[in-house]
DNA sequence: AATTTAATTAGCAAAATGGCTAATTATCCA
DNA sequence: TGGATAATTAGCCATTTTGCTAATTAAATT
């Protein structure tokens, strides 16, 4: 691996376990993966959370990959990234091991 | 598993993440494991920031469970609880597969 | 074109986090 | 006992995070 590679590793593990650090932010992430992707209204209905607050923590979660993005018309489609997940949790996991 | 217990586990990995959330305590935690135990000193002699910083990001490992720690005389031998952080990291590497 | 709907962005206040130095506690040793 | 050492706790400040409401953008519908 090069070393920019080595760094961009590091800089996205800091923004996974960043974005994993909050609760809410896991619970959309269970909640996207496990509907098999779903738009941002309903995400936002589900919470207890305003929609303009569910709209950052989902701004945050696309910025750490863990979430992808795909604008159709109006609405926006997110779904998980649960291989970028996988790959992180089980690289620390085994630096464990 | 009980109620209590289920709470118990939504706490655990709450404080998990949220320890995980910080580099410097990425970093910690896989300095403590790799060197099999070592005392405060050790590991705030080694880092950019102040001993007392540093102690603070030891509480905050211990407190999560992620870290022990076993007093002998003045100085305290941390550990690294391995079995713990497979296990959650597992656990969420698991519900995205 | 006007309105409704989906969602974000802007802007602000409250809370949490993280860093530091100084002070304190607790143990060891001479 | 008195001093040195290991570490934490206290207290403070700056920054970041998180939450809200209001305003804005963009697409669909009538």
């Amino acid at each position: 691996m090069s070393d920019l590679a080595a760094i961009e590793d590091i800089e996205q593990a800091d923004a996974v376990f960043a974005a994993l650090g909050h609760p809410a932010r896991r619970q959309i992430l269970l909640s996207v993966y496990f509907r098999g992707g779903c738009n941002a209204g309903d995400i936002a209905r589900r919470f207890d959370c305003s929609w303009p607050t569910t709209s950052r923590h989902l701004a945050t979660l696309v910025k750490s990959g863990l979430l992808e993005v795909d604008k159709r018309g109006r609405s926006r489609v997110y779904t998980a990234n649960a291989t970028l997940l996988r790959e992180i949790l089980q690289r620390w996991a085994n630096y464990f091991s």
